[in-house]
DNA sequence: CGCGGCCCCTGGCCGC
DNA sequence: TGCGGCCAGGGGCCGC
């Protein structure tokens, strides 16, 4: 599902049919997402703009369009996109439509929950070529600003649990609450550990690691985003590879002791005492 | 400023 | 079979 290995699989499965389209029109079904949706503000913003690009930065996707605005396009937990014919009946849960080219070609945003966003930028790029509105995000994880050095600096003095520290965008881009656990289990690292008796090389093991996992992942977004597609039918990669993730009370992977589940910050934790210290 | 708690929302699953 | 409770991969805001 949308971590940052599935909006890259979006993105790069969505770039080649949008790139070049020009926006006829769009359609809101629902009041709001995470913010209200006013058709009229982007009807009157992007009605004959063309799409120039389809960027992903953290778990944003970004539509870059040719006046000088973009699309925020953030998936929440349960967001989706599809093309489709405009003729297809909308499905249930589906809140967003961007009809394109001649209009016979329709985008498709269905999101469940609706803790998804769609946002229109206008503000000028920062010096990554980003909006502004992301400016706040730390590196992404295979960004040469996500070093050791960086890591070990931003963890100094920090009394808060690694789990959340590296689970924050301010840290790094697209470590989710999945990849989290099984990062951390990778490393040794319990997640209740306080980020400042993190050790330079445990810094050295979460870049590396979370690199992996992240990329791992990445490899199998094909598999992934049938899932994602068709979440009834969970068979995908995420089973087979989940070390620690939804298997408390099981075996752990490497040695004999049972996987754990902790909450923190309202969020699930899992990892094996025998393993993370 | 750092941190934890809580909230947004729907739906699937589990136990009674 | 119905119903209440709990859980869900994200992130912003608020109060201490």
């Amino acid at each position: 599902m949308p971590e940052l290995p599935e909006v890259e699989t979006v993105k790069n499965a969505l770039a080649p049919h949008l790139q070049g389209k020009i926006i006829k029109a769009c359609h809101f079904f629902t009041a709001g997402l995470r913010q209200k949706l006013d058709e009229e503000l982007f009807n009157n913003a992007f009605i004959g703009t063309k799409i120039i690009r389809l960027k992903r930065r953290s778990k944003y996707l970004i539509f870059e369009l040719d006046n000088n605005k973009w699309i925020l396009s953030h998936l929440g937990m349960t967001g989706s996109w599809r093309l489709c014919p405009s003729t297809e009946a909308r499905k249930k849960h589906e809140h967003i439509s961007v009809l394109l080219g001649d209009g016979t070609q329709d985008l498709r945003y269905c999101d469940p929950r609706r803790f998804g966003e769609f946002r229109m930028i206008t503000a000028p790029l920062n010096k990554d070529d980003d909006p502004q509105a992301l400016a706040h995000l730390g590196p992404e994880p295979f960004d040469d600003a996500f070093n050791q050095a960086y890591l070990w600096n931003l963890s100094r003095n920090k009394t808060k649990a690694v789990k959340g520290f590296i689970m924050d965008p301010k840290t790094v881009c697209g470590i989710g609450n999945i990849y989290a656990s099984e990062t951390l289990f990778r490393c040794g690292i319990s997640p209740l550990r306080k980020t400042q008796k993190l050790t330079k090389k445990d810094c050295h093991n979460l870049i590396s690691h979370s690199q992996e996992v992240l990329q791992q992942a990445i490899a199998a977004g094909g598999t992934t985003i049938i899932d994602f597609q068709a979440p009834d039918g969970s068979e995908g990669w995420f089973h087979q590879q989940l070390n620690v993730y939804g298997r408390n009370g099981k075996k752990c992977t490497t040695c004999d002791k049972v996987i754990k589940r902790v909450v923190q910050t309202g969020r699930s934790s899992f990892y094996c005492p025998g393993c993370q210290k």
